[in-house]
DNA sequence: TCACATTACGTGAAAATTCACGTAAATAAG
DNA sequence: CTTATTTACGTGAATTTTCACGTAATGTGA
């Protein structure tokens, strides 16, 4: 046995899988600011109107859930879209702590163009990607955010 | 051939593959900034130590395009770990608009702890993932990467 | 019922990020 | 060489996010 040099191991940031979901993530932000600019909504904005793409009235939390944003980062910027008459809210019947966020007849018409284009910008970035890839990389990446500890 | 009813194609976030990325990416940061948070490190700094790993000396605008953010924001974080010791600045003797960036013996020590952070977070998020599985993660995000409009 | 903990949210203050702009150095054009 | 033009960075001001704390409503246990 020969002592091996004291020569660090070596490390690549490109094998490392959360450098490349970090900069997608990063890139994807930049990408859509862009993308949404003519029509006047920011990302923030734009996370918020795809969350409530499939409930009609989402509590602040289950925003804040969401997108993985703190409850007062959702709170705010629900406030920001309510200012730009895309967003009403009103305590919850069922539990009156909760405030229950949905679109205005205004929202409701751009939540369709924000989609139209989220969806020319996914088809751009994933061009030449199967479906069963996509479905792989949603299913492996669901599990990944399942280890994670909060 | 029969109308069809008016309405809304079906959408769920869970087959989109950027909701997962972004949700991925928030919990991973939230994760390392308690998994930091013993070392008295945050997440900014933690990226910019993981970008000094490779190369001894980076320019403040290679650490904004390694971490995706702007350039006047690596500026601040640079100077914020130059006040907490972490690493010096100098200009660079080849083109001194640039600021080059390199570690501290400080620095250097925890370079080496928040490298096994991350380790150890990378190793419970990716459990029961195989090598093939992360390669292939690895390069389909590259390729996403590449194909999004900065 | 009564005390106590928890949850959901809002808000002032602090911190971080970004924008807009300016400077200095390097490069390109003439 | 001279004059744009571009690039890299820093900084004050504005915006956004977050923290720390408070309040009100709900849940829980004795």
């Amino acid at each position: 046995m020969t002592d091996v040099p004291p020569t660090e191991p070596p490390f690549h940031r490109a094998k490392w899988p959360f450098y490349w979901i970090a900069r997608v993530t990063g890139r994807y932000f930049q990408t859509m600011e862009t993308a949404l600019e003519p029509i006047g909504i920011d990302v923030p904005s734009y996370r918020v109107l795809m969350t409530l793409y499939e409930d009609h009235h989402v509590s602040v939390s289950a925003i804040a859930d969401a997108c993985v944003i703190k409850l007062s980062t959702a709170t705010r910027i629900v406030q920001r879209m309510t200012a730009d008459g895309l967003v009403v809210t009103r305590p919850s019947p069922r539990d009156r702590r909760v405030t229950e966020v949905s679109l205005t007849a205004k929202g409701e018409t751009l939540r369709h163009q924000v989609k139209a284009i989220a969806e020319s910008v996914l088809a751009q970035a994933f061009e030449g990607v199967s479906d069963a890839e996509r479905e792989a990389l949603n299913s492996l990446l669901a599990g990944v955010f399942g280890r994670l500890k909060g």
